[in-house]
RNA sequence: GCCCAGGUGGCGGAAUGGUAUACGCUGCGGCCUUAAAAGCCGCUGCCAGUAAUGGCUUGCGAGUUCGAGUCUCGCCCUGGGCACCA
């Protein structure tokens, strides 16, 4: 017989499914439609990682799947190719980033399409073609005229390594995501975009979505939403503070998630940026304070945020008062309270709050109890973070805390000195790449009107194509030293302006991709708004865990944005959200080139072939679940297969068409397209497979089969192993792909066999197991099973105080003590 | 410190509160072969026993239940995330 040949077989159909465009999605409206999304590879210059592979591969069986039974699928993917790697592996090689791009494309390409997915490759994007990022410019400049990109010179995250500015969600433990190297603070003048604005909408769009548990928890906790209030501290008229600002009757506002504590507040700490700092101080203390601030500054942000280490702080010789009991309260400056967050500012109240009692402790300063975990037990080992009672409170003594907060939130909104506030700590976007390889930001600076959106018929504004692209690390792209390019007529006056030379971060392009796969050729429009309509939201979205919080929120909140701008009536861009898990090395090691355990799906392919490789990417364990390579394993399957390969052929010369009978075999065979399915459409790609091997291992001990029974094996299989399926399906004397068959279904009457297996238990333990016709009577069960030798010894022990029968599933007695 | 996920044979893992260890890998024995590889057949959680069978077993300890890997409570460990966020 014929062995299985992958290297021969593959090719053939993988040409064949092109040529007839098997997998191209119709815009047809009498179907209903289903978009199937991976996130679309970056196109690095190692080519196709095997993790890749196990992405790809569960969501084109899902696609695979879904066509059958009879879905109209859209599958597309395309090229998220702009960014630093690309960049600075094309300044390395002396290649221009565009040609690199497009050699590193044409690598992927061919080893996506060997894999056998079925993209709809009529459909591929990528968002370094010119025709594609005028629409992500298209895009900013939206947003830009709804006022949610401004420009501003903050200290932002600046790496010394890739020399550019990087976002806040970019800076993992102060260190550059990209490079590891640490993160500087450096201002800088940036593009923002407002995404604080949308901060309540990504926490509320959450509720809604069927997504994995922890990215939707990374999220909100990312977002971090507080509630509390913002009070307001007077200047002490009686300290020497100088004397203007005195004059000014300055106030300290402080951010607190606890107002009912506040007769618990003993100082006030400012953050050492806060802008009062210059003005409270006192002469006295005006070389400490000076000297403190300046130390803060040149420790990095990682010295800085040490959980660890002692906190430092200073006194500004000035004080507050208290605005319920006057007194007057020190104000310190100390480096544990961040100028970004909240007021930058707080009342510290040590009884109940862990650092402000380690701070205090260690100044001296005073801490006053205000809250006691019983009512009349007064001492609690502080500090005391628990419920409880108002106590040292005045009026509130005795009140519960949340009641407690009311009457004095109540307090001080009657004198104006409170109200209620609500924070994140999401920050706005750093928009902004001083790096060539990424959108122009479609901008121009003018003397004399300030800046000017580029006009929508000149977009887009394309990359100029030059030789020295490497970053100055002056803080300005190399766009900058092209004066024939950064000098351009101002679209508003007749004077000569100038570019915005700063380039879009990566996320740009990824922010949005999703729609543009609804139509992709469109010139006029980012997308047709009746096809977005028809295609949106994506219905099946899957991705690595590692965007769960920059390329998710990003594009939930272009969406957003794009909607309020009336660009489409989405509200959130992905229903079903699913996680991959890593593909590590055998060493279970994360794969590396420096630990040389990276493992090459090419050389995969060429062993096994790409059907074995797909099947072991989703038999290795929960796609969810990150596991070790194992070369051993995919023998297995390699096995399976090969024997598939064999059962099927030697089946098919002595089967004949027949109709459906109900044997075991019929039973079995149904039960597994029941597993199939319902596996298939969990995401449980690995029991799917066990459920064809289980089929499988049946199926080579029969003599002989119906037809149907070889048919339906292959249709089942088709998805998970599509080219050894396709091939043997025309061996069958099919003459239409399996990609045009509809996927077979199941009778649930088939399902309940005539004589079930059926386990007696006494006392709960296992004690024998009886066939018994699946409709006789629970007496009769009963009988039978006391019949059994084994069971009658333990019965013979006691007496059955109890019979407890599951119909079907089994049958326990429960003796007397 | 806080939040999330997880802990099942030698290994990857499977199990709507109902026969724990499916499926695969490894290992052992056998067949085929001059031999090896490949392939095929059988066995393979642990302990005792020739066997029938019995006992034990899902990180640890308790609880609910006729019955718990699964539910509840308390701990331990591993992985991931967040972290002077007031």
């Amino acid at each position: 017989m014929e062995s299985y040949n992958p290297q021969v077989l593959e090719p053939k159909w993988q040409q064949y499914w092109l040529d007839n465009r098997l997998f191209a999605a119709a815009d047809d409206t009498h179907k209903k439609k289903m978009y199937v999304l991976d996130m679309f590879p970056y196109p690095s210059g190692d080519g196709l990682h095997v993790g890749h592979a196990k992405i790809y591969t569960a969501s084109d069986i899902v696609a695979r799947y879904l066509r059958m039974k009879g879905f109209n699928v859209l599958h597309p993917t395309g090229w998220d190719a702009f960014g630093l790697p690309t960049e600075n592996s094309a300044i390395k090689l002396g290649i221009h980033p565009a040609e690199l791009t497009k050699r590193n494309v044409a690598r992927f390409r061919q080893q996506m399409q060997r894999l056998g997915l079925s993209y709809d490759w009529e459909r591929e994007i990528n968002t370094t073609d010119p025709q594609y990022y005028k629409w992500t410019q298209w895009i900013f400049l939206r947003l830009y005229k709804m006022g949610l990109a401004y420009e501003a010179t903050v200290p932002i995250n600046w790496c010394p390594s890739c020399l550019t500015g990087l976002a806040n969600e970019e800076v993992v433990d102060g260190k550059c995501e990209r490079c590891g190297t640490a993160v500087e603070q450096r201002p800088l003048r940036q593009w923002m975009l407002r995404i604080t604005r949308y901060a309540d909408q990504l926490l509320q769009g959450l509720g809604g979505l069927d997504w994995p548990q922890f990215i939707i928890e990374l999220q909100q906790n990312w977002i971090g939403r507080s509630e509390g209030a913002e009070i307001i501290f007077t200047l002490d008229q009686s300290s020497a503070v100088n004397p203007q600002a005195m004059a000014e009757k300055l106030t300290i506002k402080v951010f607190t998630t606890r107002p009912e504590t506040i007769y618990g507040a003993t100082y006030v700490v400012v953050a050492p940026e806060h802008p009062l700092v210059g003005v409270i101080t006192t002469p006295q203390q005006r070389e400490a304070v000076t000297t403190y601030v300046a130390q803060t500054k040149q420790r990095t942000e990682v010295e800085r945020t040490d959980v660890t280490k002692e906190k430092t702080g200073v006194f500004t010789g000035a004080y507050v008062l208290h605005p319920l009991t006057h007194e007057p309260l020190p104000v310190w400056v100390a480096d544990y309270v961040l100028l970004a967050y909240g007021t930058g500012a707080i009342m510290a109240v040590p009884a109940h709050d862990e650092r402000d009692f380690a701070f205090a402790t260690k100044y001296n300063l005073p801490i006053v109890q205000v809250i006691s975990p019983v009512l009349g037990k007064d001492q609690a080992e502080l500090p005391y973070s628990g419920d409880g009672v108002l106590i040292n409170s005045d009026q509130s003594d005795g009140q519960e805390v949340a009641a407690g907060r009311q009457m004095i939130m109540g307090l001080l909104q009657q004198r104006a000195v409170a109200q209620k506030a609500v924070i994140y700590k999401l920050r706005d976007w750093v928009f902004s790449r001083q790096r060539y390889w990424g959108e122009p930001i479609p901008l121009i600076h003018c003397k004399k009107c300030g800046v000017v959106p580029v006009p929508e018929k000149d977009l887009p504004v394309e990359l100029p194509p030059i030789d020295t692209y490497q970053p100055t690390g002056t803080g300005e792209s190399p766009l900058a030293a092209i004066e024939s390019w950064v000098q351009v007529k101002c679209p508003t006056c007749p004077n000569i302006a100038r570019r915005e030379t700063n380039t879009m971060p990566q996320w740009a392009g990824s922010s949005w991709y999703f729609l543009r796969y609804t139509d992709p050729h469109n010139k006029q429009a980012l997308a047709a708004p009746e096809k977005m309509q028809w295609w949106l939201p994506v219905d099946v979205y899957m991705g690595g865990a590692e965007h769960a919080v920059l390329h998710l929120l990003y594009a939930r909140f272009w969406i957003k944005a794009l909607r309020d701008a009336g660009v489409i009536s989405l509200t959130e861009p992905f229903s079903r959200l699913r996680s991959v898990g890593l593909v590590m090395g055998e060493d279970g090691q994360k794969m590396s080139k420096s630990r040389g355990n990276v493992v090459n799906p090419d050389e995969v392919v060429a062993q096994y072939g790409a059907d074995t490789l797909r099947l072991y990417a989703m038999f290795m364990g929960p796609f969810s679940a990150s596991g070790a390579w194992n070369t051993g394993s995919i023998a297995g399957v390699h096995r399976f297969l090969k024997r598939v390969w064999q059962t099927v052929l030697r089946l098919a010369e002595n089967s004949e068409p027949g109709p459906e009978t109900t044997t075991d075999l019929e039973v079995l065979l149904q039960q597994t397209i029941k597993r199939v399915s319902e596996n298939t459409e969990n995401f449980k790609f690995n029991t799917a497979i066990a459920a064809l091997m289980e089929f499988h291992n049946f199926l080579e001990k029969q003599p002989h089969v119906s037809r149907s029974v070889l048919e339906r094996f292959i249709l089942v299989l088709s998805p998970y192993a599509p080219y050894i399926s396709e091939e043997l399906w025309q061996r069958l004397g099919q003459k239409q792909s399996v990609l045009k068959t509809a996927w077979p279904g199941w009778k649930e009457q088939v399902l309940q066999p005539a004589v079930i297996k059926l386990p007696v238990q006494v006392n709960g333990k296992l004690r024998a197991t009886i066939e018994v016709a699946a409709a006789v009577s629970e007496e009769h069960i009963v009988q039978a099973a006391q019949q059994q030798l084994n069971v009658a010894r333990y019965l013979s022990q006691g007496t059955v105080a109890r019979v407890v029968y599951v119909p079907g599933r089994l049958l326990n007695f429960v003796l007397k003590e």
